[in-house]
DNA sequence: CTGAAAGCGCTTACAG
DNA sequence: CTGAAAGCGCTTACAG
């Protein structure tokens, strides 16, 4: 069981250490028998070389850290579909995933970076005044981030253009004639923990809703069952509008089933128009219009920003701060 | 932005390396005066071991590699469930997770165990036949497994007693008086790449029902929308049967709102049973009575196996294979 | 084209 | 109670 070293593949290939490494590399040539012999002697012993005495040498890992942090007031589900791209997107730049979803953010943070356990960082659902950025700026790795923070500076930062996403939907109401809208956003908590994307959306939303002189009546959606079904029934009891606006993925999961349990068709009786993914659409059968969020391309953007400032020279370019624009599915379901 | 080193703490404290390590390791005891200018001198260069050096000295990296395949014909919230819980076991005791999430399993493995970036690997879904298995054979760091194999000689395995699952559901639907029932599994492809479960389930599900002469009508569910819906409404309309036992987490997620559009009440004109978690329940609002599969449970047990192994002596207990017991949450959607 | 040696930052017998 | 030194398994200037 014991596992073989690059002194064993050199002894056994008759070569030295440095000769091994450097065909490894190819970062010197290497004469076509020696070489032979070193692949023979590498596949002999089956050799690889120990991640942990080359991450000691290079002072490189190859390993990004991921920071999810799965709160009780967002989806998971959502969340995994950021998770599952960034992954892919690593594995294919040569990188391993360090998947840390401690509650203490900021903790982590310090924790796996100061140990130099990754070269870098990709940071899920950012807040305005995420507590995890302070300490990325002690850190000499790169960070990357999904969601928009107040000052990103250092960091290259992706979120989708939540802003212009409140206003494609207005808009695409206000088309329609709509006069009176509800508007369902993520929970409260999520505001006071400063999740910019929640109030970033509404405001854009309601300013677009005031354009047009349309009414909105606004409320804070629920993300844990049996609340939400009965939250979004106390809703519908007291509805006067025609149409509804989801900003909140447990609500536009479970609105399907509320809605045919009281006989509400879409778009005929109601339109509903929200914000998810086309993934999460089918995950959850949602038969409704919907700006698409990419979490697969907002997942991949953070990864490769991230290579290129890991594998570049530090501040090679600038920091930049990428809001994807938001485009709309029309699904029928607002008419 | 230069790191710190034990050195610097070293020289700053006036004492050798080996005293600081000992300090930091709590391996031999120090004097109160020198303990103190080393944590002055600690905290003044915010010093933090490299994780990379001191897996090169003790040969362990402290992190532990979980192996998650999403799988097309499986349904990603239902993973989800399990990988949360392993996270937060893994750290409470210590670990770190590296998650692998590659297509070709049986590489992975090799690439990381082979060149020492994990102690040890938790396998998720784990099939009959797993490819990934003669892998971990080869290697010196043990394995956990969520999912029976065949074959788990060396290593703990941990699932949910699916034959028992099948029996519970049989029986609750066969206290009520029905006689014929539809039951729909996990997709073909899932049986054809040895996903155990299926068949553990159906296998001893129909054998019961036989048993009480109840006959069952078999479906292998789809799990892609819009598929699920298309096909449950096919088998809603040639529908005869009375009760409706669904193994399968597409399908019963997508079956709240198929059957509230064809009008069909739970449990007035169908019963309907399922096996899910109870977080997953919760996700999308299921009211149906069902066995609990407890992902995390089964994500915790792995990791504790894992851990021991990990530290204790190789081999220090017979590895165990545990299937745990199912329970029934009646949520009476069966009568 | 190849080798001997230093160095990455720790831990841990060995000595005192 | 403490230190000097070897060693973990690589990479990479330096020399030839």
């Amino acid at each position: 069981m014991k596992v073989s070293t690059i002194e064993d593949v050199a002894r056994r290939a008759g070569v030295s250490r440095s000769t091994v490494s450097y065909a490894l590399s190819g970062k010197r040539s290497i004469s076509r028998e020696t070489r032979e012999r070193i692949e023979a002697a590498i596949a002999e012993l089956g050799f690889t070389p120990n991640a942990g005495a080359r991450a000691l040498a290079t002072s490189q890992t190859m390993v990004i850290g991921l920071f999810v942090q799965f709160f009780e007031d967002e989806f998971s589900p959502a969340m995994l579909q950021y998770v599952l791209p960034i992954s892919d997107a690593a594995r294919e730049a040569g990188y391993d995933i360090l998947m840390v979803t401690e509650t203490d953010g900021p903790h982590a943070v310090q924790r796996i970076l100061s140990s130099g356990m990754a070269d870098g960082v990709v940071l899920l659902n950012v807040a305005y005044e995420d507590q995890r950025l302070p300490v990325m700026r002690t850190m000499k790795q790169p960070g990357a981030m999904v969601g928009l923070p107040r000052n990103p500076d250092d960091f290259d930062v992706f979120d989708l253009d939540f802003a212009e996403a409140g206003r494609i939907l207005v808009d695409h109401l206000a088309e329609r004639g709509h006069r009176e809208v509800i508007l369902i956003t993520p929970r409260q908590h999520v505001y006071e923990r400063g999740g910019a994307y929640a109030w970033r959306f509404r405001d854009a939303a309601l300013q677009q809703a005031a354009s047009y002189g349309i009414r909105v009546r606004s409320y804070y959606g629920e993300t844990q069952q049996p609340l939400v079904n009965q939250q979004l029934n106390t809703i519908l009891d007291a509805r006067e509008e025609t149409a509804m606006i989801v900003h909140n993925d447990a609500v536009i999961a479970a609105l399907p089933s509320v809605l045919y349990s009281r006989g509400i068709r879409v778009p005929d009786d109601l339109s509903v128009v929200g914000v998810f993914s086309e993934d999460f659409g089918k995950l959850f059968s949602l038969p409704y219009t919907a700006v698409e969020t990419s979490p697969n391309k907002l997942g991949r953007l953070a990864v490769q920003a991230l290579v290129q400032r890991m594998v570049g020279p530090r501040a090679a370019n600038a920091p930049r701060v990428e809001l994807v624009a938001p485009s709309i599915t029309d699904r029928g379901s607002a008419r």
